[in-house]
DNA sequence: TAGAAAAATGTGCTCGAACACACTAATTTT
DNA sequence: AAAATTAGTGTGTTCGAGCACATTTTTCTA
């Protein structure tokens, strides 16, 4: 009735010695055999076959990684936080793997650029490449020159790996980051469920748009969930803010849409919108934005942001280098792409969330 | 204005040997200093920490833990999930956690016992005691008898971690798992959500009402919102199910409460009312539970379940075991108490939970 | 068939920490 | 003062994989 699983079979961990000895040659020939290098007799390689077959050896890799005086480089393409907030937990991301994977011969820097200007990009993106390091992740911020620059990489034999925004382009071979497509969809479930019915905007804000598809992605699936339920009571409009006074225009909007009961945006700045709403006292808005930055939680302790969406860069950014290092140091593949949980938060679970 | 922040100046690894150099003695005297072995001449000792103030040794645990043949054992002792499948998520995480550290010299052990017995739980207890391991993972299902075999590990010097259920007893020194009290008052945020007023029950199912506090948290948790809030509208009780014939004694209970709106079910049994509830095809009640279990995904997706709460009991486990491994691998601490987050899940983001 | 070339195999060192052991120098004991 | 402790220091081995190099065996050629 009561079972014990052991699992002891995993335990008995086979060297390369004991393999050699059960086979009667020497560690060099096994060696030669795993490695595929040659210069082995038939009847050699059968006996060690044979013993491979029966255990299953795996390499001690703590042995492997102490031998190895090769020093891993992986650099960091990252938006300079002094622009955005929204990339400083990436920061601590890559803090955490560059403490795990300092015992291994691994170097990660971090290179910031503006993320206003495609010229910052890349100019940063020559300072890499100067460096000549093993690998890359980026933040293809600007879908053109990304794919140039990612080309540029390929020639160079420097491994890429990108994060945040998804970029369509057969040269990009891993991603990590959100289906941007679903996280829309999840916020217009959380609309449906505090509205019943009004006029619903969604809002793009960002300095720069460049953006624009990560946000567009947003929108659509923001969108396909009430065409797809058939909401008849529901309407939506999109509305795009620019960086420069925002606050009068979005008085304005309001203004122009009276019946308005619910706003989605898109980025991080859910924040401005919910501070010009202070000002409408007797309108009762819902609110959904994206991230856990300080002042987006901060309203949502207000109560003025509903939901946030909780895209983890911090994780993003952790997973982006420790793939690409697990690649060098244990030969692990690089998953094609790595889609996080799309966490909703409020104001009861977001203590658990912000790091 | 472009910043480069480079860790140059953690790559450097300096080794005993360098230290040794530096200081001008042999790498066994810098290694007693380091262990605090004595048999060091004050001169020496003030040559050897003089280098250590200026670098920053860090050892390599990757040499350190290939040198060290001793095998450290870790046993698990988890609820058979053949008795409720929620605890088969348990298992993959400590696979994952088997197969990470299975390069270090690390066994784990799972031994499952009848969460309806606590004769099986104190026999499975003694089973792992006669093994004498390094470290137990405890579900500690049973308060009395929990801090009784605690008692016991302690004599014998077996450290204890505990996972998914807080008990409250000085000699339980970890834990891994979620605020219940928390997660209730998340329930309720996502009920307030749903209705506008209306009659709630709090329904606690168990086979064994040994989760009793377990539910009582979340019980708890769940009335403070209300309360906190003070929303006349809605009414709260509580309804206890035990295993034998549910269905009639719910349907009973709907039928005597016709204002019924919605259904807070404080474990993963939230199918077993879906399921009931699917009979009452005229009623709209809104239904949170708990757990990604198979079934609540099923109504989840059909859209008799509303929200569900995820415990992660994966990656409890995973946590319980690896914060283990990295005690005695590494020298890390073994944090006193681990809260996960408590994930929101509804049929939107849903997918990306499922593991 | 000797000798050279090639193929096959084995040996030995490295990585860094840990620790046993050997050794020297400074005291203490007889 | 010689012997015996003890304090202090250094050397050498181990862990497992990886690879350079040395050595042995086989095959080929003159």
């Amino acid at each position: 009735m009561l079972k014990v699983f052991i699992f002891a079979h995993m335990d008995k961990k086979y060297t390369i010695k004991d393999i050699a000895q059960m086979a009667g040659v020497s560690k060099g020939t096994v060696d030669r055999v795993l490695h595929n290098r040659g210069k082995v007799s038939p009847a050699a390689l059968e006996k060690i076959n044979e013993v491979l077959n029966v255990i299953d050896y795996e390499p001690n890799l703590i042995a492997r990684n102490l031998k190895s005086t090769k020093v891993y480089r992986i650099c960091v393409l990252l938006p300079d936080p002094a622009f955005d907030p929204y990339w400083l937990p990436c920061v601590n991301g890559i803090q955490d793997a560059i403490t795990e994977f300092k015992a291994y011969n691994v170097v990660i820097e971090i290179h910031y650029f503006n993320p206003e200007s495609t010229k910052s990009f890349l100019k940063t993106n020559e300072t890499i490449i100067a460096q000549s390091p093993d690998a890359v992740l980026l933040t293809p911020l600007f879908h053109k020159e990304t794919v140039e620059i990612i080309k540029r990489y390929d020639e160079l034999e420097i491994m890429v790996n990108t994060f945040n925004n998804q970029v369509e382009s057969s040269s990009i071979k891993s991603f990590v980051g959100q289906d941007l497509y679903k996280s829309g969809r999840v916020a217009a479930s959380l609309m449906n469920l505090i509205l019943p019915k009004g006029q619903i905007a969604i809002i793009h804000i960002d300095e720069s748009l460049k953006n624009a598809v990560h946000m567009q992605e947003k929108e659509r699936g923001f969108r396909s969930y009430f065409e797809e339920k058939n909401l008849p009571d529901f309407s939506l409009i999109t509305l795009k803010l620019k960086y420069s006074n925002i606050e009068t225009k979005f008085a304005a909007f309001v203004d122009e849409h009276p019946d308005l009961s619910g706003i989605f945006i898109t980025t991080s700045k859910a924040y401005q919108i919910a501070s010009s709403l202070s000002n409408f006292e007797d309108k009762k808005i819902a609110l959904i934005g994206y991230d856990l930055i300080e002042k987006n939680v901060s309203f949502l302790n207000q109560g003025l942001v509903h939901f946030l969406i909780h895209q983890n860069q911090k994780r993003q950014a952790y997973l982006g280098v420790s793939t690409l290092a697990d690649h060098f140091l244990f030969r692990k593949d690089i998953p094609e792409t790595i889609l996080l949980p799309i966490d909703i938060i409020n104001v009861e679970n977001a203590s658990f969330y912000v790091s």
